[in-house]
DNA sequence: TTCTTCTTTGGAATAATTCTAATGTGTTGA
DNA sequence: TCAACACATTAGAATTATTCCAAAGAAGAA
């Protein structure tokens, strides 16, 4: 018997491969977040429009497990953290190299490709530690 | 006759007409601020660690106009911001152009010279916005 | 001085995020 | 198939950083 909806069925099994991967249970929840995400081009989102996006496609998760999702996935390499705003935290879907345009008039990103900056002269760290990453954040404002 | 305390008072007076000149009123509180931020080298300081730096020093000043002072410092040009965490504002009395180790296991900030780092190929940014700055975090970690 | 305007303040309010303890669900192995 | 366990989810309380508010206080001009 077919599917009632053969592109989510086909969505959520994507899901739940990329999340096994992941070493991570495909909840229903997670499945359906992972559905939202990953379904095709990169983008940013908070706790709050992840919640908001959720709730209007008809899934009922708790804030709570979107905060905790947002962080697993993170920790599986499936999200990355983009610290621009000391307000609230923003997630990108696009965990390669690449920088971002920080809008700071309405909180917006725009993503900036791995390529386009050149980084030169990054210092040695202090003794005992290892460059985590470095992150290029430019702030830009209407004129 | 002589003053209690010649350092005080001469760190005082530096501390007045800084804000005389950044167009605020050298008001007790600001005054003390202004004192322990701009006594000699640079540093960086979150509203709750400059609270308690002044309540220790003797100052009884609220937080509510510990964060005032901050952004007003910060909009006229004396102290810039930094945004590394998301759960925490840091402020840096180095307003120079330099950037920033943020070492992630304590949340502590060591600046980088402004000459160190060379940035090349910063996109232009969409029609209508300006750059304001463009920064650049090494976050670091203990190996 | 005295008036006016700007500041400071304690405490309440807000916002983002985390915690907690109870309940629910995926997985495994018999 | 199902019991049993480990892991997840949830509502709501708690926490944390920060801002707001309205009243009381201090700086500057006349």
């Amino acid at each position: 018997m077919a599917s009632k909806n053969v592109s989510g069925a086909k969505t959520s099994e994507a899901a739940i491969s990329r999340l096994r991967e992941a070493g991570l249970r495909p909840t229903r929840q997670r499945v359906a977040l992972a559905g939202m995400l990953f379904r095709g081009g990169h983008h940013h989102l908070t706790a709050e429009s992840l919640h908001a996006e959720a709730t209007k496609a008809g899934h009922r998760i708790s804030l709570a497990t979107i905060y905790n999702t947002l962080h697993q996935f993170t920790g599986a390499g499936l999200l990355s953290q983009v610290t621009v705003d000391a307000q609230r935290s923003y997630f990108d879907t696009n965990t390669g190299d690449h920088q971002h345009f920080y809008v700071e008039d309405d909180g917006e990103l725009i993503d900036i490709p791995g390529e386009t900056i050149a980084i030169a002269g990054v210092p040695t760290p202090p003794k005992g530690m290892a460059v985590e990453r470095v992150d290029v954040v430019v702030r830009i404002k209407r004129v």
